[in-house]
DNA sequence: TTCGGTCGT
C-alpha cells in the first residue's frame, strides 16, 4: 500500500489536471459499494480512497486545500489516516480535525480509532468543552469542535503543535468557523509550513478558496511567484459521495398553507410511490405537532398505514428515538422534523423528501440589540442539502412545496453566516483576547455589521473586560477571557469571588450551560410546573437551579429522583462536572471560591455585577408582566418557563432574551434597585438620566 | 396572560 502514496519531492500524480485559473479540480466519479468487507476493505472502498495519492500531492504543494466532499465520501475518517501514513505526525506534531458539534467529534474520533486498532484517547484523541481525550506524546490525530480550537489559539496563537489543520463543515459557516478560518489565514504567513485543508459543500468552495488565495499579494523579490513554496494559491480537489441521484419536483403554484399541502403531498406520496420513509421539514415544534396529528388523523379516516413521528431537539431522548426505530411490518414512516434533520441528525432509510422551504432563522438587530427568531425562507444550498436527505440509499424524491420561480429568482443562493446574524459580545472579547487589536480591521470571511460591533465593544467595556482604548483589562479582561462561559456570566463568576458566594455561583452558571436541567415535557406542561414549584425559589430561577442541585446531592444523586421530579439526570451530571471544571479555573486564576452558607443576597448581587445591562422595571398600568429594559427603555415579558412568570416583582434582572410574537426574557432573578448603583454606578449615573 | 430553529467555548 505504501508505495502508492505520493512521497515528496516525486512527480505529480497523473489524475491531477490544471484548470485555465490553475486551481486543481477533479471530477465527481460514480461509486459502488459492497457487502460484508473487512475495515481495511471498507476504507479502501470509500470515494476518498482512490483521491489519497492526489490528495496528499495537493497538501505537500498548497498553503491550503479546499476539499469539495459529499456526503458519505469518506473525508472526515480517512484524509486525517492519509495524513499520518503520509508522514505529517512525524516529530511528535498533531493533525487536527474541526468539527462544528461534539456529538461529530466524539463519534468520529471512536470510529478512526477503531480503524487504526488503537484505544481512543491515544494515537486518535478527541477534544470538546470540558473533556480532553489526548494524550500528550502520544496522539498524532486529534479531532475537536472548531470553538476548542479556538481556545487553544489562546494559550498558543500560532498552533505550533500542529502540522495540519482540517476544518471541516466549513460551509456550515458557524461563528467559530469563520472567526477560526480568519485566524488560519494570519497564523499561514508566519507559518508557511502549517498546512490547511478546508472541507466544504460545492456552493461555498469557492469564496473560501477566494478568501485564502494570498497568491496576488506583493512580495520582497526573492519570493517571485514561481519560487514560492508552498503555493499560496488554494488548490481544490473533488470527492464525490456515496449518494443517489434525487429527483426534485416543485409546486405549480405558491402554497399559501404548507402544513396542509404537507400532509396532502406525504398522502399522494404514499398512495402513488413505492416503499420507502417520508421526511418531512417543517420550521418548529408547532408545526411539527399539527403535522403529525393531521398525518395521523388522515391515516385514521382512510385506514391508511402511515406512521408519523415528530423530530425536534426539545423532544425528550426517548421520544427522539422512536423517529430512528423499526415501525410495525407493512406500514410507512413519516418523519416531520425540524432543522435538527438537517444537518444534526442522520436519519436512514429516507427515500422521499417533503420541503416546507422554510426554517426558523435567527436575526440579530443591533440597533435594539436583539436577536429574533424569524420563520424565514431558506436557501438554495440549504434546499439542496433537505433533498440529499432522500439519496441515501436509494435513488429518492424531493418535492419542494413552493415554485421553481421562486427557488430561482426569490431564495437566495446562501444562508446569512451566523456572524452576520449574532451579538457579537463573546466573539469579540474573544479576539480581543487573541489579540486581535483592531475589530474593524479583522480580516473577516464574512464581515458583521458595524453597528454589532460597535454593540458588543460597548457590551464589554460596559463588564470591564476593556478600557476606553479598547484594550484588554488587567486582570479582570483577561479573567473573563479564560473563562468559557458567556462573557456576563464570566464577569458574575469573577464578582461572586469577591463577595464571597463562587461555590454556589459555579452551580448556578454551569445549570445555564446546560440545554435544560429539566425533563423535556410537552404535553405534560403541569406536571412540570408542579415539579418546577417544589423547588422554586422566590429570588427566581438562578436560586431554583441552586435548589435543584443540592436536592441532587441530597438523594445521593439518584436518577430516580430525578425521574420523579421530572429533573433530567444527564444534565444534572453535566452540571457537577462543569462546576467543578469551573471552580478549578477560578482557583487556576488565583480567585477564592468560597461558599455565602445561605446568604442568597450576595447570589442576587453578583448576579447584577454581571448582568446589569440587562436589569428590568416592571411598567405599571400597562399590560400584566410587562416590564421595561432599564438601559434603553425596551419592552420586555417574563418566559412562560420562569418560575417568576405571573409573579410580576417590581425589578429583575435577566440571563437570556428572544423574541419570538413577543420580547421575552428568561432566567430571571429579584433585584432590589439601589443594587443597580451599588453594582455598576458607571453604567447607571448616565443612563437613568434618559428615563 | 402561557412557550424554546440548531449549535458552541
Amino acid at each position: 500500500m505504501a508505495s502508492q502514496f505520493w512521497k515528496p519531492g516525486a512527480e505529480r500524480p497523473p489524475l491531477l489536471t490544471d484548470e485555465d485559473d490553475g486551481l486543481f479540480v477533479m471530477a465527481a466519479q460514480p461509486y459502488y459499494s459492497s457487502g460484508y468487507m473487512t475495515i481495511e476493505r471498507q476504507r479502501q472502498t470509500l470515494p476518498a480512497f482512490k483521491h489519497r495519492t492526489p490528495l496528499l500531492y495537493l497538501i505537500e504543494n498548497h498553503a491550503t486545500t479546499i476539499v469539495i466532499g459529499e456526503t458519505g465520501s469518506g473525508k472526515t475518517t480517512q484524509i486525517p489516516q492519509y495524513l499520518v501514513e503520509g508522514g505529517w505526525s512525524e516529530g511528535g506534531r498533531l493533525i487536527a480535525c474541526t468539527q462544528p458539534r461534539r456529538i461529530a467529534v466524539q463519534t468520529v474520533a471512536a470510529r478512526v480509532a477503531e480503524e487504526m486498532h488503537v484505544t481512543l484517547g491515544q494515537e486518535v484523541g478527541y477534544s470538546i468543552r470540558f473533556e480532553d481525550m489526548t494524550t500528550p506524546g502520544v496522539t498524532k490525530i486529534k479531532y475537536l469542535t472548531d470553538g476548542v480550537l479556538l481556545r487553544e489559539m489562546m494559550e498558543d496563537p500560532l498552533l505550533v503543535r500542529y502540522s495540519v489543520i482540517m476544518v471541516d463543515e466549513a460551509h456550515e459557516r458557524s461563528i467559530s468557523t469563520d472567526i477560526l478560518l480568519g485566524l488560519l489565514k494570519k497564523v499561514q504567513r508566519r507559518r508557511p509550513e502549517l498546512r490547511l485543508i478546508i472541507a466544504s459543500a460545492t456552493l461555498e468552495a469557492r469564496s473560501i478558496a477566494a478568501f485564502f488565495d494570498t497568491s496576488a499579494e506583493r512580495r520582497s523579490q526573492s519570493q517571485a511567484m514561481d519560487l514560492v513554496f508552498p503555493s499560496r494559491k488554494p488548490a481544490i480537489l473533488s470527492i464525490e459521495g456515496k449518494t443517489f441521484t434525487v429527483q426534485i419536483f416543485y409546486t405549480e403554484e405558491p402554497v399559501s398553507d404548507y402544513v396542509r399541502d404537507a400532509v396532502s403531498t406525504v398522502n399522494s406520496i404514499h398512495k402513488l410511490e413505492p416503499p420507502g420513509d417520508i421526511l418531512v421539514f417543517m420550521t418548529g415544534q408547532d408545526e411539527v405537532d399539527e403535522t403529525v396529528q393531521l398525518i395521523q388523523h388522515e391515516t385514521e379516516n382512510r385506514h391508511s398505514d402511515l406512521v408519523a413521528l415528530p423530530l425536534y431537539a426539545g423532544l425528550a431522548r426517548v421520544d427522539q428515538e422512536h423517529a430512528f426505530g423499526p415501525i410495525p411490518r407493512g406500514k410507512r414512516k413519516v418523519i416531520v422534523a425540524t432543522n435538527i434533520a438537517e444537518t444534526s441528525l442522520t436519519l436512514e432509510g429516507i427515500v422521499y423528501v417533503v420541503d416546507s422551504g422554510f426554517s426558523k432563522q435567527r436575526f440579530y438587530n443591533p440597533i435594539k440589540d436583539v436577536e429574533a427568531l424569524i420563520t424565514a425562507p431558506i436557501s438554495r444550498a440549504s434546499a439542496q442539502q433537505r433533498a440529499g436527505r432522500a439519496g441515501r440509499v436509494r435513488p429518492g424524491k424531493c418535492y419542494r412545496l413552493y415554485t421553481e420561480d421562486d427557488y430561482t429568482n426569490l431564495m437566495s443562493a446562501e444562508t446569512v453566516p451566523e456572524i452576520q446574524r449574532s451579538n457579537l459580545t463573546s466573539t469579540i472579547l474573544q479576539l480581543k483576547a487573541l489579540g486581535i487589536d483592531s475589530i474593524m480591521r479583522f480580516d473577516w470571511l464574512a464581515s458583521p455589521a458595524p453597528e454589532a460591533m460597535v454593540r458588543a465593544l460597548e457590551t464589554i467595556f460596559a463588564i470591564g473586560a476593556i478600557d476606553s482604548d479598547a484594550k484588554l483589562t488587567s486582570p479582570t479582561g483577561f479573567q473573563i477571557a479564560e473563562i468559557p462561559l458567556h462573557p456576563m456570566l464570566g464577569k458574575t463568576l469573577i464578582a461572586s469571588c469577591a463577595l464571597g458566594c463562587a461555590l454556589e455561583m459555579v452551580t448556578i452558571a454551569a445549570a445555564l450551560s446546560v440545554q435544560s436541567i429539566w425533563v423535556p415535557s410537552r404535553g405534560r406542561q403541569k406536571e412540570l410546573d408542579e415539579a418546577k414549584l417544589r423547588f422554586a425559589a422566590s429570588e427566581g430561577d438562578h436560586i431554583t437551579y441552586l435548589n435543584v442541585f443540592e436536592g441532587f446531592l441530597q438523594s445521593q444523586r439518584s436518577a430516580q429522583w430525578c425521574h420523579r421530579n421530572l429533573i433530567n439526570y444527564q444534565a444534572l451530571k453535566k452540571v457537577e462536572d462543569i462546576r467543578s471544571h469551573l471552580s478549578k479555573l477560578l482557583q487556576r486564576l488565583g480567585l477564592a471560591v468560597k461558599s455565602c452558607e445561605r446568604d442568597i443576597k450576595v447570589i442576587q448581587k453578583a448576579i447584577v455585577a454581571g448582568f446589569f445591562a440587562n436589569a428590568c422595571q416592571l411598567k405599571i398600568s400597562v399590560e400584566q408582566g410587562c416590564y421595561k429594559r432599564i438601559r434603553d427603555g425596551e419592552e420586555v415579558f417574563i418566559h412562560p418557563s420562569s418560575v417568576l412568570f405571573r409573579v410580576s416583582p417590581k425589578w429583575i434582572i435577566y440571563h437570556a432574551n428572544t423574541v419570538t410574537e413577543r420580547h421575552y426574557v428568561r432566567e430571571i432573578t429579584v433585584i432590589e434597585s439601589p443594587w443597580l448603583m451599588e453594582l455598576a454606578p458607571h453604567f447607571f449615573h448616565h443612563k437613568s438620566m434618559e428615563y
